[in-house]
DNA sequence: AATCCATATTTGTATGATAATTTGGCACAA
DNA sequence: TTGTGCCAAATTATCATACAAATATGGATT
């Protein structure tokens, strides 16, 4: 992989901040995270990153601190940076998920995801039943209500994303929280992989129409059942698309 | 909070690393965590953290990119730092998570927990029996006669975060590998939590035999099974537990 | 062979300077 | 009054340089 240039406009969403050391950042996390740099493996110093990217030590430090800080990597003095072994990586951090995302065959990521979306929003939706408040009500209605007056096009998804993480904020679990980036990821990535194989995306109005019903009247054991519905048709039309060439892959977290 | 004394030992788990940033960021984490700044206020500037540390300004930007890449900030120019919104916090982070806990009631955070685990580790063990590879099963094996062969002592909490964190690792699910970070911290601090009323730990181990059996047979339902009722118990043990008063409570992650 | 020590390498911290960005206010015009 | 454009100030972003601290490595000494 090609260092030193940074022109890559790959990966890490929308937040249009655009520092040096964001930019090393990315570009060093992005080759960990495709294996040029494995576990275990040393980095190249310091200096030999100032020289790659010509950039001052002082840039090159915040961003290996940012790495670090997301789990990717581990300074010694004398040694250098060692990257860490896989179980370390922050892979819920948006950078990090948007990393791996673009190292990774898109299909394997979403299946991946599925499983555990499968697991968790289901319990989600049955602890937002229980323990929403009115105003988070209120925030999983207006998301609903953004999806069916959206036009079958480009602007339906973001509502949708709205809609599953107000679902997850009311579920009241600061530890679940994390999972929102995997749900917005999930579903963005989703649209741009499924958009031409999915014609009538009006079909998963009344699932999410379901869910919110059932969290209205604090109904856990439906709302689990609705949004475990709501999975399984995702599921189908995940399966429906064909494997796609990795050229045509989008790596947009 | 006495922002300036960095004396505080709490938090941030194991690694012996002790450098000046590091010691910035945590200092720094823990008031946002515990409310000194939150989300939405700006925080001093990197000036007056100089002043306020008596550090120098590229070691306070380091621990300020530190805290940026676990999502409690974001720094923007001609504004400074502002505390980020809490969905953006990364609470699966050990840093954060020991922070958070050292802010917490206790009592709150075990139920936040055991409200997680009881929804994903019944589906870790299932798929741990489904997915495991022979070397996964050794390691969940050996976790287990650690755990067995452990003196009713100190030591015996070591073996069972290994023996759950070896299934997670069989789950063969990356995307649920963060977790690992919480159960460990659970366990360390359910320890030190119910020690004393614990007076028979041996009574857990005949529960995480049948988890161990069901993953070896591959039987995912009879490991989901086992995990729960595992759950169930240690939900038991946490309510008998009396409300500590907050001076006692132990902030070790 | 074992121990100790010097040295080289690499990260950690400090200092001071300049660049870039953007808010907020001010002047000016419509 | 209102809108527009522009300047100034505050703050982070980046750079260059120097020195401190830690520690692996190899060589000297016993």
């Amino acid at each position: 992989m090609n260092a030193g240039k940074l022109g890559q406009k790959a990966s890490s969403a929308k937040s249009g901040n655009s520092n040096l050391h964001r930019k090393l950042a990315q570009s060093i996390g992005n080759q960990i995270l495709s294996g040029v740099y494995a576990p275990g493996a040393i980095l190249p110093n310091e200096a030999d990153w100032c020289r790659i990217y010509g950039a001052s030590r002082t840039t090159v430090r915040e961003a290996v601190k940012t790495l670090t800080a997301k789990g990717l990597l581990k300074s010694r003095t004398k040694i250098g940076s060692r990257v860490e072994p896989r179980e370390n990586w922050n892979i819920l951090d948006r950078d990090v998920l948007s990393w791996h995302i673009a190292a990774m065959n898109p299909q394997e990521f979403f299946i991946s995801v599925q499983e555990v979306r499968k697991i968790l929003e289901p319990e989600i939706a049955a602890l937002a039943a229980q323990n929403r408040t009115p105003q988070q009500l209120r925030a999983i209605t207006e998301a609903f209500e953004g999806m069916r007056s959206a036009k079958p096009g480009r602007n339906s998804v973001e509502p949708d994303v709205r809609f599953h993480l107000a679902l997850l904020a009311a579920a009241n679990n600061a530890l679940l929280t994390p999972f929102g980036i995997m749900i917005e990821s999930a579903l963005t990535n989703m649209f741009e992989f499924t958009s031409t194989h999915n014609p009538e995306p009006d079909i998963f109005i009344p699932k999410h129409e379901s869910i919110l019903k059932a969290v209205a009247r604090g109904n856990p054991k439906a709302a689990r059942k609705a949004a475990l519905s709501l999975l399984t048709d995702t599921d189908q039309t995940i399966a429906q698309v064909p494997a796609k060439s990795k050229k045509t892959r989008k790596t947009k977290a």
